[in-house]
DNA sequence: CGGAAAGTTGACGATCATCAAATTAAGTGG
DNA sequence: CCACTTAATTTGATGATCGTCAACTTTCCG
């Protein structure tokens, strides 16, 4: 009985996925793989869809395949905080409890694979790589929240503003030349998505781009669309 | 042979310790302990202390036993915010990084339980509870940090005081009445650390502490005690 | 082509930071 | 225990940054 190493077992759905790279689903056995692939689906949703309402029973988790997730927060008068975003192939979820004190959205287009709760739940106590991979997700998520309460409480709108556009950059720079000091993408979020990201108005970021782009430090197409020719001159307007 | 049922086995360092009951040590047997015991000592480091600098090699962890720790992270410029706060009976450390990214410092005088850090890696591989553990607590901390973005993003001052008052009178009231809505205590950071925690100015916090004394919400003596007669008069201010 | 949504720009004002000085608390050595 | 020093906090005056309100422009899509 022969092996083909790499895919034999596989369930095809998992074959060519990110997560089985560099997500979660890389802890799993190809057997573990089969077994959870069963409960799994895949799943669109356009932008602006809502996935999960806050105080809404969490009994579905996902890995995000593409597109980017925003986790908001809303006080009571309608002021709103983004308090995470989700891209490829990040994990979707959170353990150990049994309600959402969050919304999640989707600020693009995205694609889902969405598990039930109780799957994953199963195959964490099964498989304790799984479960290390979820947990150095929790603690790369709480970093990037911590860098991100720094912006907030401590950057002026201008730092903010570059600081989240090195970020997308990091994310999402599809002519990813690693030593290039040039980049370029399209921006997942409307200003009014920057603005509750960085706890601003729509009206400030759009002025501070404008400043950048006055300043020659990006150039801006359509909007959506951001070039940097130099990133370290961008990060030097992020006052790190 | 007999056995007292409770502490029977259990190290003398941590029969009567906190952390055994509601932190990370109530994950591990007897025979665990014994074993963690030997290589962890008491330390006691008085406020201001730093325990552990920015781009310093973590080589121990450690349970807070009492006091408070500040998380703290530092623009070029010396801006600075902290972004967590640790209170007795949390786990100290950040596993599966070499390197900290942050600075943590005594807030207050503190003492704590010191692990070398292989110790606690050997441990967290023998038993998955004691990983499940460190991991709920950091998806706790992330819960924490993304409450506070929504503060530090959205609140105003005044908002912003309040709802630090409420943490800290959770946290840390000793009057612990859990009907009560009343609560006493005596702050643990000062006026700057509290500044640092807000994104806000030592001026700023002094004027909205004294705003909130003047409508009677607060009173306060010798600057770090405080009481609050009602506590839903002082959540009303926070803005949630 | 036309209407709606998203984004930009401008004028003005409020909130919070900055600078400066006064007051209170906390140590320290005599 | 008290004078003296130093640190922490409060208070006041002023200004900059960013939010608010409003009008205008561009983009998107049927």
């Amino acid at each position: 009985m022969r092996k083909d190493i790499h895919t034999d077992g596989i369930p095809v759905l998992c074959v060519s996925c990110e997560a089985r790279h560099r997500g979660v689903c890389g802890a799993l056995e190809p057997e573990q793989l089969v077994s959870l692939a069963k409960s799994s689906h895949k799943q669109q949703a356009q932008s602006g869809t809502e996935l999960l309402g806050d105080a809404e029973r969490i009994d579905t988790y996902a890995n995000v395949l593409s597109g980017v997730v925003k986790l908001t927060k809303t006080l009571s008068d309608g002021r709103q905080q983004i308090v995470g975003l989700q891209f490829a192939p990040d994990f979707l979820g959170r353990p150990f409890k049994t309600e959402s004190d969050l919304n999640a959205e989707a600020a693009t287009d995205v694609s889902l694979c969405a598990f039930p709760k109780a799957a994953v739940e199963r195959m964490m106590q099964a498989s304790p790589e799984l479960e290390r991979r979820l947990y150095r997700q929790a603690l790369d998520e709480l970093d990037e929240a911590r860098d991100w309460m720094v912006t907030l409480g401590r950057k002026t709108a201008a730092e903010k503003i570059a600081s989240f556009l090195l970020m997308i950059a990091r994310h999402i720079d599809p002519t990813d030349n690693p030593d290039g000091d040039a980049a370029a993408f399209d921006l997942p979020l409307t200003r009014a998505d920057i603005a509750d990201f960085l706890g601003l108005t729509i009206e400030t970021v759009s002025r501070q781009l404008t400043r950048l782009r006055a300043d020659k430090v990006i150039s801006i197409e359509n909007n959506r669309h951001i070039v940097v020719p130099s990133l370290s001159r961008l990060e030097a307007r992020a006052g790190n």
